[in-house]
DNA sequence: TACAGTTGTCTAGATCAATAGACATTTGAG
DNA sequence: CTCAAATGTCTATTGATCTAGACAACTGTA
């Protein structure tokens, strides 16, 4: 293992969060399975060719998000190492995809409104600009860690009780049948990758720096009429996509 | 606008570099069209609440990407802001996909090799762990901009003359058929986002921080067979994935 | 031409990031 | 118990980042 792992400096990017986010990616990598723990500290520091210390303030902030934990005189143990895995096919519906990957799912209702469509929103979901729409904001986590915010909107016109219903069935394909919608599907999904912005840092729970996988999606009812527009961001570092085709 | 954008401190990520992130995030959303111009930087500066001098750092990184370019007395121009919008489907192919998007493809072959199937390559690819397989190495690019970096592995039982075929075609499609292979079908694709590491940001000629889009995807024959397991690195402020389903 | 608005350049100081070295503390193995 | 190996803590120094202020140079408009 001992070859040199290249980190860049002066590149606005502290040498301590690139080792972090490095080590972080051989954690869920598996590549420190074998003894379950991160290699020392002087070891990395060679490898990355930097200060101990450097390693130490990387090292830090992979404890303080809970991925791992260092013990004095034994090492640097690996506490969590899966990311997990979100399946995007025709029929993606939030809760069953993730299944036994996490013992308990949560939908947390941020907010509602009703507005005017315009731009995306009302070319996504066919409608003419300025019609009225309603727009719910969720925040999703998976036994207690946060793994995405989402901003969804409906045709108001179709959908009128979307936020009562959801409110109180904690479900969009359920508020959907309770609009008399018993089936749709996914009809397009959009990918785009970048550095989270403020709110999502703190949504997230992430810390500056962080990525989140932003995915823009057109559900439809069988007819292929669009019923949903939504833009979901999730934490990338707890999360990939699986797409089934 | 007035509104006051929140960017963090003493995160590992130096200020100058957040706000460029979140810049060329608001030029690719389109946000600055109307002027056809960032704001001066002054107000930037107001908005992000730090000095000028630190949007300043912001927009010369951003220039020397050539998304911008600043002119003393008038402002900063923008110059590029479209993001490549790459389809993924049961029939994805590289170059017919990206189209009418980009004028100029071109497929580089970086270098081949033959090696055992061990791990995720093996497992991907249906075959015992040790069986010989063909490891291509290839960086795309549209436009003399580098978008994604390749491994493809395919088994060389079935596939003995991938690389020479792929040399001279130039198309992975083209070489399948050269083995007797007329029609193939993505079977899967996972997808994760992540920091880019060295070799990504040489390759792929990124700044520091900077976020690619790994896809790991499966290929099989009509009878289920798999005949090639890829993993592709997109650049990910250049590329969005669009999953047709 | 005059002027407001913008980018370009310079200096100085404060704070953060990284290096270097020394030594303490804890753990597990012999 | 003893020792090697690992993490924890401290001090000092250097270079990068950020702030602050002042002023120069250029552009388009009135």
């Amino acid at each position: 293992m001992a070859k040199r792992k290249v980190v860049e400096r002066q590149t606005g990017v502290a040498l301590w969060r690139q080792i972090a986010d490095r080590i972080r990616l051989a954690i869920s990598n598996g590549d420190y399975d074998a003894a379950g723990m991160v290699p020392p500290e002087t070891v990395l520091a060679g490898e990355f060719g930097v200060n101990r210390h450097t390693v130490r303030s990387a090292l830090a902030a992979l404890a303080e998000e809970g991925l791992v934990r260092a013990v004095q005189g034994r090492g640097t143990m690996i506490e969590r190492k899966e990311r997990v895995s979100y399946p995007i096919s025709r029929r993606t519906r939030f809760s069953q995809g993730l299944g036994r990957q996490v013992k308990e799912i949560g939908t947390r209702l941020l907010g509602h409104a009703e507005l005017r469509a315009f731009g995306d929103i009302a070319s996504a979901l066919g409608i003419a600009p300025g019609e009225p729409v309603i727009e719910l904001r969720t925040v999703s986590s998976g036994d207690g860690r946060p793994l995405s915010v989402s901003a969804s909107y409906y045709p108001a016109a179709r959908f009128p009780r979307m936020a009562e219903e959801f409110e109180e069935l904690h479900s969009v394909t359920k508020a959907f049948a309770a609009h008399g919608l018993d089936d749709y599907v996914r009809v397009s999904t959009e990918i785009v990758a970048r550095h989270a912005d403020g709110d999502e840092l703190s949504m997230l729970k992430l810390s500056a720096g962080a990525i989140v996988l932003e995915a823009q999606s057109v559900n439809a009812d069988l007819d292929g009429r669009p019923v949903e527009y939504s833009r979901s961001c999730f934490a990338a570092d707890r999360m990939k996509l699986r797409i089934e085709t």
